[in-house]
DNA sequence: CTTGACCTTCCAGTGCAGTGGAAGGTCTAC
DNA sequence: GTAGACCTTCCACTGCACTGGAAGGTCAAG
């Protein structure tokens, strides 16, 4: 099957296709006679993979090191569980973060409605985004 | 003061610095002779607010829109009311894709504890990641 | 024989918030 | 007078997953 039909059958561009070829998750296809490259059946699941992947909060990066074990023979099912405990982690750390901004915004909007403009001096700029909460956390998530 | 100074109090670096005055958040000091900046002090509370606004997930876009009305003299409280409100909406959402997320991932980490490495064929490369459970969602978060 | 859909490669740009480094100028202390 | 700490500008690069566009080749239909 040509690229075209590989990315309509997978709701991915051809442009994708390309890319996923060059970033080393979706192996460079025979080609036909005319240069145009020509995917074998197997392309569909392959990419298939690589999206629930991706969904699952992979890189490319990872997915192409499961994939490499899984092209060399090896059963990549140890490292997988690994990169998957190790996103949960990540995903458990951005979640608090994200509910510490939270909280933090919810103080802003509420001092927000309370909040004078004539209290804002120049220096200041605006009172409702300085003061005691903003040291919650310093840097911005990731 | 100069941008060594205020680097320094601010806990920020110099290159920061100049990037800031580029990017238009921090305006542009007079120079001295050497043609050295020379931030006068408001300029630490200007770059506090700057961090303050940050962490509160704002971007650099964003705060300027906000210096840019307290620079022309108006009071930007609607706004930064508005900036905050689109953001803890935005929170809300990155939340849910979140918690979507590890739902899925711990879904997998518990199928991962039965899977038999045979079951795994090369097409498939393998079952932890690939089935019914992966359309959770299409794309990555953002 | 030409139109047009599709394909090829290659280079460059997107967004975000910086960071790295080169080449050179300024100021202070010894 | 020179070392070295600090400053200046400018350009390019980081990471991530693509996306856009130019210039040109291939193939089937009319």
């Amino acid at each position: 099957m040509r690229i075209g039909d590989l990315a309509a059958v997978s709701g991915v561009t051809a442009k994708t296709l390309r890319f996923y070829e060059q970033a080393g998750v979706l192996p460079a296809p025979p080609r036909t006679a005319g240069g145009y490259r020509d995917y074998p059946e197997q392309a569909v699941k392959r990419l298939a993979f690589i999206r629930d992947a991706q969904g699952a909060g992979l890189s490319l990066a990872e997915i192409r090191s499961v994939l490499v074990l899984r092209d060399a023979g090896a059963s990549p099912c140890a490292h997988v569980t690994a990169l998957v405990d190790r996103h949960l982690r990540d995903i458990e750390r951005r979640l608090a973060e994200l509910r510490a901004t939270k909280a933090m915004l919810r103080g802003l909007a509420e001092r927000a409605a309370v909040t004078d403009p004539a209290d804002c001096t120049d220096a200041e700029v605006c009172r409702i985004l300085t003061g005691p909460t903003s040291r919650l956390h310093g840097g911005r998530p990731h």
